[in-house]
DNA sequence: ATATGTGCAAAGCATTTGCGGAGAT
DNA sequence: ATCTCCGCAAATGCTTTGCACATAT
């Protein structure tokens, strides 16, 4: 049986606030906030049972640290390449699945977009 | 300047020869029917430098190894879980890009096929 | 001759694991 | 009391790096 530990229930908290997908190295300083002697490895053995349990997704950027997310419907992940962050794409084309030949049966998709986030794109009306 | 040493026409031509994106590994082993002291460090060097170049393109599927194939066009990929191996995918929809909200500057996009490939795939048909 | 490239071994990261002790039930 | 969980440190797997020697130009 599963036991209700605080570490585990900051590490939970930690991801449940965040608004996009976060690396274990951020949710250990976060969760630290509530559990100060928490280990990174207690982070990952809570992170990968969770995973298992479908409550937390793992979100994996090419060269990068797989980051974690709360599990939600479907969606995709925008890169910005300027500050790094990863961001939620609430959209998904049913045009994906059928990309590959029909002698390949297609379970699953994963979208990853690149560029510039609203946040650090050069105001170009501002001139 | 670079040169052109026998490792490195090697490495090239293993990656070139394959059918599909192969590990450093997978990589090196090639490689060694050719220069059989090869080693792992210069599989790696070589590829960076390839990659650099923009002669080879890596491929990374979540969980994996990085993979590398020789650049060609766009194309997508395809990771049969099965038998682990990965597939070139030579389709894409234009619908992807678009799925960003407009305040997102999409530049560039990647999708991973999930599923059974052709061998994998238990022949339905055969009752 | 000389700068680049290679092999080898060690270092770096992200992630996992073994172990003895701590805490939830 | 018991069994799960934790912290810590060591181990792992992929990739990079430092260094002394080799080699393409």
């Amino acid at each position: 049986m599963q036991r209700a530990t605080k570490q585990r229930q900051a590490i939970a908290q930690a991801i449940g606030q965040a608004a996009r997908p976060l690396l274990p190295q951020e949710i250990l300083t976060d969760a630290q906030a509530a559990v100060p002697h928490l280990n990174l490895a207690t982070v990952y053995r809570n992170l990968n049972l969770l995973v298992e349990e479908k409550r937390v997704t793992p979100v994996h950027i090419p060269g990068q640290a797989t980051r974690f997310e709360i599990s939600g419907h479907h969606h995709h992940h925008f890169h910005c390449k300027a500050c790094d962050r990863v961001f939620d794409i609430h959209a998904c084309s049913n045009a994906i699945s059928k990309l590959a030949p029909k002698d390949f049966q297609v379970e699953d998709h994963e979208v990853i977009l690149y560029g510039r986030c609203p946040s650090c794109t050069p105001s170009s009306h501002r001139t």
